[in-house]
DNA sequence: AAAATAACGCAATTTTGTTGCGTTTATTTC
DNA sequence: GAAATAAACGCAACAAAATTGCGTTATTTT
């Protein structure tokens, strides 16, 4: 599944939705993240004017995920992933996704895996669950020729 | 299931098997895997000796997954965390593994989840895939109480 | 429009992980 | 079991990634 942006969404009312403040970078953020689905910290700065400083984009990921906008893809690699929430329960540290991630370790693209979905959570005896991921990683199609 | 070391345990000859040079480090350390099942860096620097240089635990582990010992342990906290491989053909960076772990965001601990299996892996159309991770994170019955 | 709140930029700092190289320890060969 | 070879170790320096404090600017609320 592919997220056509067709021109006509309206990223400052999602973030007026969620309680973000509709500042420049941050519209342009949420775009990135409409368009791409899954990006790393330093592909966000990549994609972002190199005016914009790197704590913002920190400070911004993190308001982001605090308000359920996006969340977290843990990596073994150990690079810090955002992707974009398909549910509306996530917020704050709750982000319970049903579907996989797939990271490319050569080019390090995360790519959702609409179609390949992880157990139906069920609470498990001692251990209160706040994120469940699903975790997939070696090459990409690409990086797997070269 | 609940790994018991009656003292019995040869982690010399493990090593030798793996091909893994028996320094009296490397045993130790093998020794706090099967004791503990998952540990972060942080956690095997405080089991370990402080005398212990951090460039030769960064350089143990990383053997350690070379041959097979043991994987690495996604989370979304960013620490680079280790388990013990449950399969024989566990090697190189190729590490699949078909249950769980369970990582708390308060003590860090992280715990495997035996009894939460992960999908069967399917080649997935375009993806090469070399690790398979099912991660769940939140708190463990200690720190949820707090 | 003024007041209050939140975001931003900069500089400094912390944390985590890496590299090169000389020394020590373990393994292999004889 | 001694010598040769290979691997592990420790140290110091470095690099990358992420965080903190604080004064300034922009956004939101009243
Ligand atoms: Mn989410
Ligand atoms: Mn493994
Ligand atoms: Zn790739
Ligand atoms: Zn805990």
């Amino acid at each position: 599944m592919k997220i056509q942006n067709d021109g006509n969404i309206d990223f400052a009312l999602i973030l007026a939705k969620k309680g973000v403040s509709k500042t420049k970078f941050r519209i342009h953020l949420l775009e990135l993240f409409y368009n791409k689905r899954s990006l790393s910290v330093k592909e966000v700065m990549n994609k972002s004017s190199n005016l914009i400083n790197k704590v913002t984009i920190y400070r911004a990921l993190e308001c982001f995920e605090e308000k359920g906008l996006i969340h977290k893809v843990p990596s073994i690699n150990n690079i810090i992933r955002y992707s974009l929430c398909n549910s509306d329960e996530c917020i704050g540290s709750l982000h319970k996704h049903n579907h996989g991630h797939f990271i490319c370790n050569n080019c390090n693209q995360t790519f959702c895996l609409e179609n390949y979905k992880s157990p139906d959570i069920k609470d498990i005896e001692g251990f209160y669950i706040n994120s469940l991921n699903l975790i997939l990683e070696g090459y990409c199609k690409d990086c797997h020729l070269n």
